[in-house]
RNA sequence: GGCACCGUAGCCAAGUGGUAAGGCAGAGGUCUGCAAAACCUUCAUUCCCCGGUUCGAAUCCGGGCGGUGCCUCCA
């Protein structure tokens, strides 16, 4: 087998076939540093840090870009709004953005450019466009011509004369077709602004993803990425600019993920259920936003609901707890396997990845392989003091340490991830740790006394606050239930 | 209005020509003082509807119904 990728571009998975053998060049747009990210941006993040990650298992060198669009309107409207600078506005949102995306455990791009420093590449491409005819000064801006790109609507499935007829593009004096769009805006006082051929100013929203794509992966790269909303106009006009002026269409395969909807609502500011990532991670532990932004594949729509999150909490907890389980029987020795040394499971992997990255699948896939090693636990801990199974253990512990290093998932040791998501959830009903030790130890005294009336009414307690007791052969532990 | 996408069990969700993954919920069981956890069994003769192509379709084609997105800044 090999990889198949849905390419915006066809309507339809194709066989991925790299400029280079073995490489991977791709660009994923980032997002603008205006405010903090919400779980749109969340998922965007997640299915390309997933799809980085699966590519680098199947073994390709992989060069990933994203960026940050730091000049723009949204920007300086919210800094003048606040009454700080843009520079300002933007360092606070990077920082946040990090925050954010670290606590979901997206790996580092290799390289994450910044749209200000690349003011000189842009002014190129725009020198280039002007001399090829392709764009037109008017007014101290420059407008790339639609009219003169044959290519134009190619991805977004759309011609210009409908567009034109849609009408709903608002009307600029300068432009000779509504369409046509900026490549550089004049400077209206007060606004960020460089100096250029055409006079003080800033570049439009387009051009960045243009140049930097081209300076750091070259005139063509392989996967160009970002949210199905930025189809139209940002990847139709990116495309029309960078071929423009290479003549080359920049990217090969062009991957959109889906919108998240809250609540079977599509999420808005006027609806008023708009969720940045520190809302959610608030209430769900963020491995777990994660998981459930997986279990559904990258280019479908995914609803947001607590109750969908709390289910995704619970699978959670049954992975963590298969680890604790296992690790418990292998002892330290067994961290960090690279490969599984199971032949079907690690067939079936690849090919849930090679099939347009079907995280679903992989998911799928992870839960099973935690159910054998809950199955292979149970073997060794028949067979006590024997050391029987626990070769067998180890390699479905394998299995599903690999799985999740793929998915990011399982990222914590599993100590740390239940201390974290017990300590989250005694601050929800409001006990204490010390009060639930003291719980328990009751009940035990009552137990030793067959007073199990007294024992059952302890359980009670605690469940009606989601606490579960498990009496095992060590003692007695407590989980939250979900 | 134009363009695109989607419609699989009570719920979530894979599956794009070869006879329906996985999870939640439900039912029964092993274990347990009872539980819980874990594991086992069970749970869609059928994939919105109607036609067509095919030896064979949830998967392809045509029509219908229903839903969503984009066309304006947006992951």
């Amino acid at each position: 087998m090999t990889l198949r990728i849905y390419n915006t571009l066809s309507g339809h998975k194709e066989e991925f076939k790299p400029l280079t053998p073995g490489e991977v060049r791709m660009y994923v747009c980032g997002v603008t540093v205006y405010d903090r990210c919400h779980i749109g941006h969340a998922r965007a993040g997640v299915v390309f840090d997933f799809v980085y990650r699966a590519l680098k298992r199947l073994g390709f060198k992989v060069t990933y870009v994203r960026n940050f669009t730091d000049v723009d309107d949204k920007i300086i409207k919210r800094a003048a709004e606040r009454g700080i600078s843009c520079d300002e506005l933007v360092r606070e949102n990077i920082a946040a953005f990090y925050e954010d995306m670290d606590s979901l455990f997206l790996l580092r791009p290799d390289h994450e450019p910044r749209a200000t420093g690349y003011i000189a590449q842009m002014q190129e491409m725009i020198k280039t466009l002007l001399a090829k005819g392709a764009a037109y000064e008017s007014g101290g801006d420059v407008f790339f011509s639609v009219e003169d790109f044959s290519d134009y609507g190619k991805l977004s499935k759309r011609n210009v004369d409908e567009l034109v007829s849609g009408a709903r593009v608002a009307v600029n004096e300068d432009k000779k077709n509504p369409l046509d769009f900026a490549l550089w805006k004049s400077a209206k006082p007060g606004e960020p602004k460089w100096p250029s051929p055409w006079g003080e100013g800033r570049p439009g929203w387009h051009i960045e993803c243009s140049a930097m794509g081209k300076e750091l992966l070259g005139a063509q790269f392989d996967v160009h990425g970002g949210g199905k909303d930025l189809v139209f106009p940002h990847h139709e006009n990116e495309i029309a600019q960078s071929q423009g002026a290479s003549g080359l269409p920049p990217a090969r395969y062009w991957m959109h993920n889906g919108f998240v909807n809250i609540n079977k609502e599509k999420m808005s500011k006027s609806l008023g259920n708009f969720f940045t990532i520190r809302d959610v991670t608030k209430k769900f532990d963020p491995e777990a936003v994660r998981l459930y932004l997986l279990s559904t594949h990258y280019r479908s729509p995914i609803d947001f609901a607590d109750e969908y999150l709390r289910e995704a909490q619970g699978t959670l907890d049954y992975l963590y707890r298969a680890v604790h389980r296992s690790e418990k029987l292998l002892g330290a020795g067994a961290h960090a396997p690279s490969e599984i040394p199971l032949e079907d499971v690690n067939a079936r992997l690849v090919s849930a990845i090679e099939d347009d990255f079907n995280s679903a699948e992989v998911m799928a896939l992870f839960i099973e392989a935690a159910k054998t090693t809950n199955m292979a636990c149970k073997d060794v801990e028949g067979k006590k003091g024997e050391g029987g199974g626990l070769a067998e253990l180890a390699k479905h512990y394998a299995a599903l340490r690999v799985i999740g290093s793929v998915l990011g998932l399982l990222n914590r040791p599993s100590g740390e991830y239940f201390k974290t998501t017990k300590a989250r959830h005694l601050a929800d009903v409001g006990l204490s740790e010390t009060q639930v030790a003291d719980l328990i130890h009751s009940r035990n005294e009552a137990r030793k006394t067959k007073n199990f009336a007294v024992a059952d009414t302890i359980r009670k307690t605690l469940l009606d606050r989601q606490i579960e007791i498990e009496d095992t052969r060590d003692g007695t532990e407590w989980w939250v239930r979900r």
